[in-house]
DNA sequence: AATGAATGAGAGTTCATTCAT
DNA sequence: AATGAATGAACTCTCATTCAT
């Protein structure tokens, strides 16, 4: 037993850590609440409870803790969905995980929307760097899925095409219902519904009539 | 034949409304180029060959500008959709005419997207209102076309999540693929397809194979 | 006679000139009393009794201001020691009047001497101009009083070297006793006596000895 | 043989002269290439290889280094000088060779102008004692050498005056001609013919011809 | 003796807005 | 209605120095 490791004071490494964190999440919470244009240094320096000079010992300029929120935080985002999602198959099954879980993990952190969505003006890079990261591998994994049959027979452009479809949808949707979903599951039944069938899908019906 | 109409000054109220315009298409180019941040005041007044302070002369405010940027582009946009495309019956062929009006459009006003996207930060009453405005009639058309039979039976709320789904792809879609549209037609058939059949439709035929 | 004028309000123009030059001259007494790097801009405003802001209605950035610094005062400079030394022949005694007048410009200027010298390198540019404009007609005056046979037969470029060595020698002995000069012409006598006879000049003495 | 020497470990105050130096040699380079106003304590440090806490167990202050570099390099500067003259007899020759041995030592230490010139702003103490420094000991020489009959009867005080005149034509020289001489040596013939003659000294004897 | 993070004052500059002309 | 100078708060960033480790 080290009693002495309970108590031990923590390093220098770790206090610079520390401070490096405290002002990554201020800034964090800032650009979630208030967005990017008001997330000055002094802003940031007050909420992390340092001076406006310590800034400057753990990033290179105000742009660069910007230019880091969305790839830091975006990875944790796609993590967490590929935590809930991975083992799921077929694919029509998993993808409606992957939306519900993007609603939850936007109700569990509120300013990631506007990070990301707001990154597109004030951390272009970033954002593009973000886009990239999300598509290439969503694309690839409805590529293996339609080899396995589980999907219908779109071209790999085409399936490139609907990836950024569901990332738009996605991103209005959780702008519109991601606060307050209608509580019968409506967002959750028309995604589904749209994926299985289309919009103007029932076409057997057509000759019905 | 009236020579006067020909040579005769434009009254105050004219000459009041050209100035005014002036800023407005400066603010819109500057805006759609740069930004939203980018289009201060001096800039503005600057580009439109005016003083600075006769900008107050026709704007209460810096942001009142910014703000009617928004609503009256995109009603020129929502306009311009709408003539292409009310004649069109049934609700399928009419809603591919409209996602290529959109393309169309976003090539002939290369601003615009930028404008409306920051909006949502830059300008959020704007954006909220512009939503609105792009959102409810498109509602109320799907919801006559599903009253017509032309669509799947969806609920009138069902149709307001495919609505934003809708809207949301078309910007991704725009973001993504409105500068340089793969050439073969790529995004209108995957668009096409996904509104026909879904991605995962043709099961049920399979176990019918 | 036009009582009006005696009490008319300056115009617009007239303001703006008269705040520009405050901030001009307020610059010059610091620069001159505590040097380049004291005249910030928050210290110029200040003497000048003007916001910061106000600051760059009239120039482009600081440099820009102490960049304009040592032309303006060096062409003062120069055409007040012009003034008292043109008509004056030939050009031994046109010399010594030039070094007299020197003196006494700086003796009314006393901040001029540091705008001049720390000005090589706080606005280099202006320095290598001004050093340019004194010493290209300072040239050409004397390859014309050489030519008239006023001087003894340097060439071309020896006179340039002339010329700098007069400059430098001008700086150090205004450093030196441009404050408080020796009561009884010392500097004056030597200098005229250097011109005159070199400082091993007087070797046909050494014969006799 | 004595392998110990060899292989010896520095002492203590041995390591700690030998970073005094390093910091000591990166100042004299940055404000050489760049000047005072570059040489940054961090900037200092970074170049001798330390950190920034370091400083400050060598120098009380960046102003005390910095009031360190011109005497320090000034007394190396005279040595230089004095090495290569001392032995020369009379006193016309030695100049000469004082002069031209303060542009080979320009032109060895490329930064040695630029520290000196612009000390007497950035460290106006030190300069004020290297002036002290050199022009004490020449005006000495000039005096014994005038005693001694190798030059013109100028007074003490005159004598003190000659010297601030050629210190300040060194300068002048150094900073116009030390980077590219004209090949011809025409800088050297003009200062010696300047010493040995005057500019305007040719003509009194015309009339005795 | 060496380290390097923390400090906070102060730098230059931009800005939306006001207002006398 | 048009002008453009004046304002002062806010911005990002640099700096010499301190001090606990």
């Amino acid at each position: 037993m080290n009693s002495h490791a309970a108590i031990r004071k923590p390093s220098r490494a770790e206090r610079n850590q520390a401070v490096r964190q405290r002002l990554f999440d201020a800034a964090a919470r800032i650009v979630g609440e208030r967005g990017y244009a008001e997330a000055s240094v002094a802003r940031i320096t007050d909420a992390a409870g340092v001076a406006q000079g310590t800034f400057y010992n753990h990033f290179a300029s105000r742009q660069a803790l910007l230019d880091s929120l969305l790839p830091e935080l975006g990875q944790q985002m796609a993590r967490a969905i590929q935590d809930r999602t991975a083992a799921i198959r077929p694919e029509a099954p998993r993808e409606l995980a992957r939306f519900e879980a993007w609603f939850d993990y936007l109700a569990e952190n509120p300013g990631f929307l506007r990070i990301l969505n707001e990154a597109e003006f004030a951390a272009p890079e970033a954002f593009q760097r973000h886009i990239a990261n999300i598509a290439g591998p969503y694309h690839r994994i409805l590529i293996r899925a339609r080899d396995r049959g589980e999907l219908d027979a779109f071209s790999d452009l085409e399936l490139e095409v609907v990836v950024h479809m569901l990332m738009g949808a996605r991103s209005y949707l959780g702008q519109r219902f991601g606060p307050a979903q209608p509580p019968d599951g409506a967002v959750m039944r028309a995604y589904a519904r749209l994926l299985a069938g289309g919009l103007f899908g029932e076409r057997p019906r057509e000759p019905a009539d």
